[in-house]
DNA sequence: CCAGATCCGATACACTCGTATTGAAATAAG
DNA sequence: CTTATTTCAATACGAGTGTATCGGATCTGG
């Protein structure tokens, strides 16, 4: 058994690389050359790693919803009980990548996103990643409902908060789907220039206290029309 | 003076042929000989029209962005009268192009919106197409709120309801942008596969009615921290 | 040290792309 | 009818693409 690569962690390499260039160019604009060159390795090596180019690029798809994903569930995992609302909120800017940290991050997913509209494989991979975003979501929002707001908004007097009982009406999974699509929405906008990073930061904001200012939706009849 | 032919109309039908090709395989896919062959016109007639590719597909967005803009002014007009609620919610389903009918003209959107984080005059006009969306939007929140959601909620007793003085906190533009966001990214949703559009307008209905539920944040003491 | 498998860098190839060129058809004015 | 001018279809061209091929370098097991 003679010379022997790793070749997981070239893959890894060479989707970084995808990843730079993807975000200079699209991803369509993105050439085995060129992934070679960046990569610092040759084409021959690339193509050892990978049959044709859209296999590349499915990988590259994974790797950037596994990274969103893992940097997301460290988030959740690092404070866990500090404020579960926050938490929410915080979440909710990581997925957006507004970040200007996470800046190519963010246009290369676009990116993908809208190659994936004509491209089934890429756009199977990414509803796994969404899925996975989605769950998370969904379970941090159940979580900061059950705890109870207590600590996130800063109305000290719970007098007209009636508990959670009102808060228990929202559907978690709704309630991620909206907050993932919001992000998402926001983080294009921001990207064409169309908002200011901060503006979108607001309205992220904004839209996740509204989750919790809300909760008197309790009151019954009202319920029929709204489902 | 001799042999004269009428440009815009052309240019328009070239402009619908790069949507139809856009949609298939994205804007990068899109090739000058395949827009004549499908505007059934030369080659050299579409170089006669557009000097270069990036001048055809900026000239397309803008076509897409004026028929968006357009069909949500009419619908803005048709029925102006009647709720300014539901008519923000229409106007809304409008822009996410979710309706099926328009399922090709929102992977055009898409797909230009992607590319213009690569190409600065791409995103010049989107951002164009954008802003006048957002003013609509606000425009109608604005209105919305002024007259009153007597008609838009099924809530007929107006007695918790302290009229629309806690309502006048939203600020349009803002509730415009995010609106606009939650559109772009629920259609994106339901490009990729990851959301029915069923689910989305629901969302998008929820998000519009939780507007006009909301309205008692008047209690001072909390837009402190929230702004 | 040798055999044999594995890897990969270089090169070749077939193609497609955007754009430039060009010469003929079409048309309006003289 | 000429003639000047515009329009455009056909073609050419060079750059750049993904992929296939292949010969030598590299390394392991004996």
């Amino acid at each position: 058994m003679p010379k022997q690569v790793d070749y997981e962690s070239r893959r890894r390499r060479i989707a970084e690389a995808v990843c730079v260039l993807a975000d200079a160019h699209g991803p369509e604009g993105v050439t085995m050359r060129d992934v070679a060159t960046r990569a610092e390795v040759s084409l021959g090596a690339v193509q050892r790693c990978f049959r044709t180019k859209e296999e590349m690029l499915v990988f590259a798809v994974d790797h950037v919803g596994a990274r969103v994903t893992e940097r997301m569930r460290a988030r959740l995992s690092g404070a866990p009980e500090r404020s579960a609302a926050t938490a929410l909120e915080h979440a909710a800017t990581e997925i957006a990548l507004l970040r200007s940290a996470h800046r190519a991050e963010a246009r290369v997913w676009l990116a993908f996103v809208a190659q994936a509209a004509v491209s089934e494989p890429l756009a199977a991979r990414l509803r796994i990643s969404y899925a996975a975003l989605q769950d998370l979501l969904a379970r941090l929002v159940t979580e900061a409902v059950e705890v109870g707001d207590a600590d996130a908004p800063d109305a000290p007097d719970p007098s007209d908060e009636p508990g959670d009982g009102g808060a228990a009406r929202l559907d978690p999974q709704r309630e991620a789907r909206a907050l993932l699509a919001l992000a998402d929405g926001l983080t294009s906008h921001v990207l064409i220039g169309h908002l200011a990073s901060e503006e979108a930061e607001d309205i992220l904001r904004a839209h996740v206290v509204r989750l919790w200012e809300r909760p008197r939706t309790s009151r019954p009849g009202q319920a029929a029309r709204a489902e």
